[in-house]
DNA sequence: TTCAATATTTAGGAGTCCTAATATAGAGTC
DNA sequence: GACTCTATATTAGGACTCCTAAATATTGAA
């Protein structure tokens, strides 16, 4: 097979494939800047705040963004500054906690479903496409997160509620031990609030019962 | 089901993990930055001339980019700056040619498996899930292009060249016409030398053949 | 010759990013 | 009480990214 000698290696594809798909991310929240709007980095720090009702220090944002702390500061003194985010005194010394202001939560929550010309293009896909997509995206971004190579997410795989394969059939053969009931791939979940990271071994032995090893 | 009730809708949980991969491409794209490197905005520059030997006016890299044309007026000056890229006159009146200097060419090898981590993860997929990623990254991806969400890609399905499905067995379905070879699912290119587009009907054609609607 | 179209650059300003240095509050130590 | 250590955030300064609007230069057409 001549084209296995000539490609560049399928993995690599994949990847570049991705980064593509960044780069347009990028993009497009720059176009959505404008003077009312919210830069890119803004925008992703709204969207962590929006989810963290009970606020964040400072150096979790710059975290969670993966930027450097001044970096981060800036970017909050910045919405501060628009009216969208208020620094209250945190829990710990010299700590702040920040939260959205309604304003703030109005924004979020309209942009919530960004970018939508993405989601659009993958609903393109078949539903048993899409839950496949799915599934192999929580595969490799639990890759990385064994790896260091981005923070822990509250996904479905690494929870302590989490039982895959106990149940018959394909449709829905997981169980969520929080609400107690079955699930299937296409429900899986990559920023679930009740998500708590369950132990080492269990978490071992839960992605053994999901993802026999081929 | 209560999973279907309660849920994001599955392909909004696929655009934020997209979404969240683009997050860390980027922030770690910075991260190699530093005095010798070479900035986010650069290397992707860097990528697209290293793939263009023949040289390409500011123009056309500003619209593959996504930014405007002073943004990569701007970060083409920097690069000739750092002896990376050379500017000569174009074809065009009043038009500038873009390459790689030596060690620019270098350097965007250097680069070509980045970034090696986000590699690394896709290849923890077994092969056939990888092929089936990418077939459905290329369906996403093609979606996005018909409706001008992203600049045109050299994509097999969109070649003259390609021919979809007319061989039997699962292995290697498709046809190139301009080496004259079949290939599969796993060999499908988003950014081949030799790609030219297949009017708009025989693009449709092929299409159906490739991807019969569910 | 003048006008329009094209391609790039300049100007100016906000935002993103970094590293290094600088507060500041509290905890532990003498 | 003063000393120091640690954790957290900010300031300072510089390079780069990003935009819109305006300026510049060149060719080809009216």
């Amino acid at each position: 097979m001549i084209f296995d000698t000539i490609s560049e290696p399928i993995a690599r594809r994949v990847t570049a494939g991705l980064v593509r798909i960044g780069h347009v991310l990028r993009s497009r929240a720059w176009k959505g800047a404008g003077p009312a709007g919210v830069t890119p980095t803004q925008g992703h720090a709204l969207g962590l705040l929006r989810d963290a009702p009970e606020g964040l220090p400072l150096g979790i944002v710059a975290g969670r963004l993966g930027v450097s702390a001044p970096t981060a500061s800036d970017a909050m003194n910045t919405l501060v500054a628009k009216g969208l985010v208020l620094k209250a005194p945190g829990a710990k010394p010299r700590s702040i906690s920040l939260r959205l202001t309604p304003t703030g939560e109005a924004l979020a929550d309209a942009t919530r479903d960004w970018p939508a010309f993405l989601t659009g293009a993958v609903e393109t896909l078949d539903p048993a496409e899409q839950a496949a997509f799915l599934r192999m995206l929580v595969k490799i971004i639990r890759a990385m997160q064994q790896n260091g190579d981005i923070a822990p997410q509250k996904m479905c795989v690494t929870c302590r509620y989490f039982r895959p394969n106990v149940h018959e059939g394909a449709s829905a053969p997981h169980h969520c031990a929080f609400v107690d009931a079955p699930f299937g791939d296409r429900h899986l979940r990559l920023n679930c609030p009740e998500q708590e990271d369950a132990g080492e071994e269990t978490q071992a032995a839960n992605w053994r019962r999901f993802a026999p090893a081929a």
